[in-house]
DNA sequence: GGTAGAAGCGGACACGGCGTCCAGTTATTC
DNA sequence: GAATAACTGGACGCCGTGTCCGCTTCTACC
């Protein structure tokens, strides 16, 4: 790459983060950040085909040292650890990551983007290998329903529009981490604490 | 309401299910319901702010439904069932639900739209509930994360980009259900399967 | 059953963002 | 230092949006 096109790469990224943090992320658009960044409209889309593009860059880079941890770092984030102990690791270092980047995240949100970041696929299989290790059934289906949590839509709205603390949803994460990764529950099909006549 | 006015909006919805249903439902735009409507577009405007909110007037007729069959229908969707019941009985019948109107439900996504509907409301008010019932701890964090698995453009990734059936989909939140609602994991922190010196 | 008044309708308008193109400029290569 | 390739940004046409206003159609009242 060309030093001035590089030059303006850094431009662009760095306009682009103080605009996704201040107001609403999903609105900002190509004219906004080549009119913050001081280039033309053009230049952007010579890299990056949408505002979200952009913002998936920047969240990637955060994304990718999470992921360095995971594969090499210590436990229980990293490998080592057991799987519930793990689990509950990641959710909460994904709860640190949505906190301090909430406005990448909801940024980088265009549609059905989420699933098809690399990142994403990441996550996937990193949950899929603790919950098979943890001998969960229905593995499949299993992975994404446990990822789903961690949407950052549904994050801003705990956070921001119910009013729930940090703590609480990490708290309440590590729980479903512990339940999942536990084995099949007790009784089965259903716990009589009703009284119910059957069908 | 007048009798054309009522004329009109019935010939609206008619048309947006139709478009809704093929193809994109997110590309969907005023002018393309307009059109298929046989209506001018500030005819709609009078009384849907957006594409997104046609949909979600057509979504709401079938979620009255289940709102319905919860209170007041039969166990174990309706009330008599113990909560791991009602729960899996309750995902069942949502999985029911997006199967049969992924396209209403994905055009009636806005951005966080989904949260702010009256029927969000309503689910979140239901799952509570039972997750009381159940002795779930960290309750008004939970309850979210307990719903997240349905969100229409998960449902839409797991069906139609992983390729997942929906017996499958619904077994695993069966799964989930039980898991939620039992007690506390046996061990409480970790399950001591792996060598792990920790700190 | 005729008429006054209101409610509904839809074409037209201005706006703003999108995505592309191309002519001029700047860096790299030989 | 000249040839060549890459980069840049202003300009253009397109499309959807949301609103406005003159015209039409219905309804309620006499």
């Amino acid at each position: 790459m060309r030093a001035d096109a590089a030059r303006n790469r850094r431009r662009v990224l760095a306009a682009a983060e103080q605009l996704f943090a201040s107001g609403d992320a999903r609105q900002v658009t190509m004219e906004d950040i080549a009119r913050a960044a001081g280039v033309g409209r053009a230049t952007i889309y010579r890299r990056f085909p949408t505002p979200a593009a952009v913002a998936l860059e920047l969240l990637d880079e955060h994304e990718r040292r999470l992921q360095e941890a995971i594969m090499r770092g210590e436990p229980p984030l990293g490998p080592g650890a057991p799987p519930a102990d793990r689990l509950a690791a990641y959710f909460e270092a994904m709860v640190g990551l949505l906190d301090g980047h909430l406005h990448l995240a909801l940024g980088a949100e265009t549609g059905n983007a989420r699933f098809a970041t690399g990142a994403y696929q990441f996550w996937r299989a990193h949950v899929r290998h603790l919950l098979r290790e943890a001998g969960t059934s229905e593995l499949d289906a299993m992975v994404d329903i446990v990822l789903a949590p961690l949407a950052p839509d549904l994050y801003r709205f705990q956070r921001y529009e119910l009013g729930i603390g940090r703590e609480q949803i990490t708290a309440a994460l590590g729980l479903l981490a512990r339940k999942v990764t536990a084995g099949e529950p007790p009784g089965g099909r259903a716990q009589a604490t009703h009284l119910h006549t059957g069908p």
